[in-house]
RNA sequence: GCCGACGUAGCUCAGCUGGCUAGAGCGCCGCUUUCGUAAAGCGGAGGUCGGGAGUUCAAGUCUCCCCGUCGGCUCCA
């Protein structure tokens, strides 16, 4: 087995093999932190010329030399006043200043919590050759012993993370013990190019963006809009049998709801302002849908024996994300979430998680997703609001509504919001990847703000709790990790089209069997479509192959005879590679069966 | 927003250091063919080279502005 540490060491003693490498092909480099990433390292410059990932073969050339040479990393300790003299003389300005936040904190971390940590007196440089550098240690012992690594990509980064800070440039690099292991990691990347959503969602004809829309502001296709369909309908299906109702809002509101609910100044340039020219109104697109929810709670008087009541709705916001944060389907100004908001009592508060984390099951079981989640809860510290003895017990009914379920899951304070406990959900995609996707939180303070009530058992006005909940988190998002996570091969029951009816020729009996078993297959709702193109069959499979649809039946003379055909079934929804003839009627009444309890593997 | 790369037909891309009517494959349309489980043959249409301004005898190619796309901007000696 490899020491774990082995390879953050060979890691890091890349990353000053790269800053080595870079003193050598450039004047007057500044150097940043050059610290261990996951798969890699990277190494942050200032320098006057601007390196492009055209550079990178040269600096990697320059890296390979220097790791020939062998050179010993050498360390040298030294106290704080001669070291930061030796960085200043050395022009070293953002050394010298990690050296005095040393001096001064004992850390580096610009994001420490407290001032409890004493300063250091002495720190360490570490040299190679003719460089020498600042540096904690971590090393192997000569620069012949880094492994093997290649430089990926150039990138802007401010000095540390902050944008009021001078931005440096940052050279990223991956490295691996062995040759084999960065091949893999290399090809790891390679799938997941091969499955980008935004290449699938091209080549499938499921979404597209216009310039004339804008950016962030997708469009969904008719295939599109199956898939968000299908999976909405699902994730509502799963609350409606634990009696949500579903609800509708408008997009936008006066921004009077938001000063409200606070987030008016929490959303910030975040919010789509609309400008009426009818009436004096500030109008907001929505960026968030419970405080219009709570309006609807709040219509009428509420007692006791009403609750819970639990709203779900599908339904969009609109965020202005800074433009450079836009991605594909992952990040957009318009999304759509399968909202759902539960107004009930302290004690009910267990049963309702129970209910969601029952349905967040079935919806990542029928995706074929792992789940895991993580419990987030508050601290001691006066950053939350709403009542320590409401905070505790909500947090341990959490607990064991997770523990019921038998979900895998982490706990971790100091994570909750600062308005309730929280249940984040992350999914596994094929590739090994996780991704955020669901979540449900509790909220102690929005029934505050807008001073919702039911009366108790004795006429007394009472507090609800809510439960913000999202099983798919975002419809765009999931899809974005869907559509990756099958690669376009989407089971039965989500496919846009399910069955591909092949003509063999285009004489007059065999159009009109196909449009019979067309026919037939849209009275039973299935999701057909006829390719009855003037060309070979060969290629009509292939294209049948290409557009991933799961059932392929081809129509010539034979199956008019018999009246009967043999499906074609796309390999990976097949169990035994071996199909046999059936009749039309037989086969779809099976697929219809296999849509209906959502299945992901096809018994035909 | 910032740094870098990029934007040529519906899609994927070629077009070297500025120089004839801007190309290819796939797709699309037409004709021939009527075909049995991953690509039949022939022909055709389709581009104000992302938009605007400028430099030049001449701009897809150079400069500036705008729009959009992509990789990053969290990993702390």
């Amino acid at each position: 087995m490899a020491d774990p540490s082995k390879i953050s060491n060979q890691r890091h003693s890349l990353a000053h093999i790269l800053a080595y490498a870079v003193k050598d092909l450039y004047k007057d480099v500044k150097f940043g932190v050059g610290p261990v990433i996951e798969d890699g390292f990277y190494y942050d410059f200032d320098l006057k010329e601007t390196i492009s990932e055209t550079d990178l073969a040269k600096i990697e050339k320059r890296m390979n030399e220097i790791i020939k040479q062998d050179f010993p990393f050498a360390r040298e300790d030294l106290d704080i006043k001669t070291a930061s003299g030796r960085t200043k003389k050395a022009g070293q300005p953002y050394k010298t200043e990690l050296i005095n936040d040393l001096a001064k904190k004992g850390t580096t971390d610009t994001k420490a919590k407290g001032g409890s940590s004493e300063g250091v007196k002495n720190v360490s440089f570490y040299t190679i050759g003719e460089f020498e550098d600042l540096c904690r240690g971590g090393h192997v012992a000569s620069t012949g012993q880094v492994g093997a690594f290649q430089l990926n990509k150039v990138s802007g980064a401010y000095w540390r993370g902050n944008e009021k800070n001078p931005q440096m440039q940052r050279i990223y690099g991956v490295a691996f013990n062995t040759k084999e292991e960065l091949k893999k990691h290399l090809e790891l990347l390679e799938e997941a190019k091969k499955r980008d959503h935004r290449k699938i969602g091209q080549e499938m004809d499921l979404f597209v963006f216009s310039d004339l829309v804008g950016s962030g502001l997708p469009m969904f296709t008719p295939k599109g809009t199956i898939l968000r369909d299908q999976l909405s309908n699902f994730s509502n299906e799963l609350r409606e049998r634990y009696g949500y109702q579903k609800v509708w809002i408008p997009h936008v509101t006066k921004k009077e709801l938001y000063e409200a609910s606070g987030h008016w100044s929490k959303f910030g340039d975040e919010l789509f302002l609309v400008t009426s020219q009818e009436t004096n109104d500030e109008i907001v697109m929505k960026p968030m849908n419970c405080p219009h929810h709570t309006r609807i709670y709040a219509a009428r008087p509420r007692s006791y024996r009403d609750l819970p009541i639990r709203y779900l709705e599908t339904t969009t916001v609109y965020r202005d994300e800074k433009s450079g944060e836009l991605v594909g389907l992952s990040r957009v100004r318009s999304i759509t979430q399968d909202d759902s908001h539960v107004f009930c009592r302290d004690d009910q508060i267990e049963v309702e998680i129970n209910n969601l984390l029952l349905a967040a099951s079935d919806l990542y079981k029928a995706v074929e997703m792992n789940l895991k989640v993580r419990l987030s809860y508050r601290d001691e510290s006066d950053a939350y609001l709403g009542d320590q003895k409401l905070w505790q017990s909500a947090q341990s009914q959490l607990k064991k509504a997770v523990e019921a379920n038998k979900l895998e899951f982490v706990e971790e304070e100091g994570e909750a919001a600062f308005y309730g406990p929280k249940i984040d959900f992350m999914a596994t995609d094929a590739i090994g990847r996780e991704h955020q996707v669901a979540t449900v939180q509790l909220d102690f303070v929005m029934p505050e703000r807008f001073g919702l009530v039911y009366t108790d058992t004795a006429g007394a006005e009472r507090r609800p709790v809510m439960i913000h909940c999202a099983l798919l988190g975002s419809v765009e998002r999931f899809l974005s990790v869907y559509i990756e996570h099958t690669a376009g091969r989407f089971p039965i029951w989500v496919a846009p089209e399910q069955i591909r009816i092949i003509t063999v020729n285009q004489e007059d009996q065999t159009t009109e069997f196909a449009s019979g078993i067309l026919e037939q297959a849209r009275g039973l709702k299935l999701r057909a479509e006829v390719d009855n193109n003037n060309e070979s069959v060969g290629k009509k499979i292939r294209r049948a192959e290409l557009d991933k649809v799961p059932y392929t039946l081809v129509i010539g003379e034979k199956e008019i005879n018999s009246n009967s055909i043999t499906p074609r079934v796309r390999k990976d929804l097949e169990v035994a590679p071996d199909h046999t003839e059936m009749s039309v009627e037989n086969f779809l009444k099976t697929v219809k069966n296999e849509v209906k309890s959502r299945v992901q593997k096809t018994s035909l």
